[in-house]
DNA sequence: CTGAGTTTTCAAAAAATACTGAAAAATAAT
DNA sequence: ATTATTTTTCAGTATTTTTTGAAAACTCAG
């Protein structure tokens, strides 16, 4: 295998787990080509080599920001803004739970707030009333959980599940 | 807010949680309604209960089965199967990860192991080799990581990452 | 200020994904 | 063996998501 076919599949398979991580296909793609390019690398460049339009680079390129993946990087004397990845995987990962956390775990545990406040004294509003609050208790535990994760360095949290346990 | 009320929206958000975990909206709602209902139900309840077709509710109920988040109890002196929901979210999340560790960390590892056989002196490809390897080692951590998590019991995982970090 | 280079926006098109409904297969009761 | 019920399958349809491409909005050098 040459540099240009496993640089390919790499794209290709970032591409793949990504869309699986609420990342879409060509953002995780855009973010692997930045991830393997020693350089940082212009919209343009980006478009050319992905085969895609400059439209969806530029929108793929700005949700990759937002998410703290892609930096932009001007270079002295070039017109064009210039981008390149984070690279570290601990930070990626970081990046990828906190944003979700914010977008899925919050809103649900507001939700679950709302609904706790059912009325009624029947047994099955009582029912439905426990199971929600079982959830609601597991899911301010996995927030907090997911906090102290963020907080907490990569050594740490490897070494701890790596070994420590039986 | 009523019990119906209540509970649709429970199903409503649910459903919206599961799209972003790997478990398209319409799986998610099942599970969410099974979990909200103290008995277990028929295709046929799901189905009037959602307003969704047969084929669906079938297709549906079967990846759940496949994915370890609902199980088939048959009620005695009844032909059709009935179904459950798990209601431990301890092990609902342990389900989650290990499919998708399966599914997605697992493949991307097998193509990092290809990808960094590729040939070449140059300093392009050594550079490559290099972000490759990283990944790659991080990966590995993370995966045997995720194996301990999964063996480990929820309430040293909570505890542990609820008090003790900084 | 002008205009070439660059980025942004967004409606429409394309692609991917999920759902239906009807038919076929399986299962069980008579 | 026949019939009634339930489950499964899948081609076609509908919905959702992503991408394009062209126009608008910036930006900055001259």
């Amino acid at each position: 295998m040459d540099l240009k076919e496993g640089r390919e599949k790499f794209i290709q398979s970032w591409g793949t787990l990504g869309s699986h991580w609420g990342i879409n296909r060509t953002m995780a793609q855009i973010h692997a080509l930045l991830l393997v390019s020693d350089e940082p690398m212009s919209a343009n460049d980006i478009k050319d080599d992905l085969n895609i339009s400059m439209g969806n680079v530029n929108m793929n390129i700005r949700a990759l920001m937002d998410w703290g993946l892609v930096y932009k990087k001007l270079k002295s004397g070039e017109r064009k803004d210039f981008y390149e990845a984070e690279k570290d995987m601990w930070k990626v990962v970081k990046c990828i739970v906190t944003q979700r956390k914010k977008k899925e775990l919050e809103p649900m545990i507001r939700v679950l707030n709302e609904i706790s406040q059912v009325k009624g004294e029947d047994k099955e509003t009582q029912e439905f009333k426990k199971v929600i609050q079982e959830i609601k208790l597991f899911s301010s535990k996995a927030d907090t959980a997911l906090d102290n994760f963020m907080k907490s360095d990569s050594n740490w949290v490897l070494k701890t599940f790596f070994n420590v346990m039986k």
